[in-house]
DNA sequence: AAAAGTCGTGTAATTTAAACACAATACAAA
DNA sequence: TTTGTATTGTGTTTAAATTACACGACTTTT
């Protein structure tokens, strides 16, 4: 108890000077591209630079909420895929002081929201062309892509930025897209008709130059039945 | 005295209502077991329940130092395995306020520090009978524990947790206990020599009441070379 | 010297993945 | 209407990985 106030003070403000945000890493999917949508950062100190879209908690507030409240305001959509990847604290990687972000990974279907987009300051951006962004937002981007990378083989995350009805080509060119490779076309069929989780739903594709393809649905319901398989150890 | 406090500490907490903590999940393996380092919670609300080794973050301390610090506390050891797993900031999991916990999860050999763990109440739990711990620390374990049954598949985490030397009968013990299931004894080595990741040192066990087995040590700088190859969709 | 227990290796059957070819369909151009 | 072009849809064949399963070898214990 001798201490004195100051000193409870500095150690008060030790606990608590920490302020926390949410960054969201938001993919979409158009022209056959996997983009990302990205902001002018506001900051002078990184002026002209592009940076993902965050905000700082409100008190009281849920982290995931927090997530979902960025996604909301900035595309209108609320049901979406929304995953957290990781907390990012470096000490110097923010000018304003210390604050600790946690980066949420998030896939969105452009069709559904394409009006809300035309901010001046709000684009989407190749993500083979994403660079030099602000505060450390080229890491948690680059962070989050190779974990979309990975999850996106083992789960069906894919389909979220795709329409409802999808011809496997289009799944095909999404694959590509996100995993930066070309795929035999005849396998990678194969391979989702024996996973058996694709819906005909008979009917095809229109307005297209060439003979039009079979469209599909995801079977979510199906996929939720099976339990997943052991996967092996192989590193 | 106690006022002047509690009005300083409300003044900052209005501005950082966050605070923020590590909680480390550490893993051992002892007996055949997989184990987890648990201490008793010193929070009277908790009382006789035990939690996961944690602590608030100081001032200007990075995240993982935090992490760190908090291991080499408890086992003495700083040159261990640790990955970042999530953060968890649910509202209501500290009664002591706001406080968002990032959970890192350790491997360590428990032969390595066995010296410094007979502190009253730090005790090595197995993981099958962790249950009912203080704050919202199951939760934690038990993400924790289930991204560790996933790395250990694909990554060579498991070693941390035996000695330098071992058996193939040892590293087969390992990932059962892991992963909670039985292995045949013959496609295990098969699978490990194929990988070709171990080093025959030319020892053999000693002390066992049978035939002895050769003794290997991981090659983790022939791992570095290797490039992770495609792993292929499949879910 | 025999029994008990685990080590080390191997083979056959099955499943999965990779490489590859061709007819069918729709549109566009002549 | 016919022909050319592009893409769909469906195989087959080969190689690689996984699974299931068996037997002799080696050390300690009795």
């Amino acid at each position: 108890m001798n201490k004195s106030i100051q000193a409870i003070e500095s150690e008060i403000k030790a606990i608590y000077n920490v302020a926390l945000s949410v960054d969201c890493v938001i993919f979409g999917f158009e022209e056959n591209k996997l983009k990302v949508l990205l902001i002018r950062s506001d900051m002078e100190k990184f002026q002209s630079k592009w940076s993902l879209l965050g905000d700082l908690l409100k008190a009281e507030e849920d982290i995931e909420a927090a997530a979902y409240r960025i996604l909301k305001q900035r595309t209108g959509l609320d049901d979406v895929f929304l995953e957290q990847v990781a907390a990012f604290g470096n000490l110097s990687r923010h000018p304003a002081g210390r604050v600790v972000t946690i980066a949420y990974c998030s896939l969105i279907n452009v069709m559904h929201h394409e009006l809300k987009i035309y901010d001046n300051e709000l684009h989407w951006h190749d993500v083979e062309t994403v660079k030099d962004l602000a505060f450390d937002h080229q890491e948690i981007f680059e962070t989050c892509y190779k974990r979309l990378q990975k999850r996106v083989q083992e789960h069906p995350l894919g389909f979220s930025l795709l329409p409802n009805k999808f011809s496997l080509r289009e799944l095909q060119n999404l694959y590509e897209a996100i995993l930066g490779i070309k795929l035999d076309r005849r396998n990678f069929r194969k391979k989702f008709f024996a996973m058996d989780f694709l819906i005909d739903i008979d009917e095809i594709e229109t307005d297209v130059p060439h003979r039009p393809g079979k469209l599909y649905r995801f079977d979510y319901e199906k996929f939720e039945m099976k339990k997943k398989k052991w996967s092996g150890i192989d590193f």
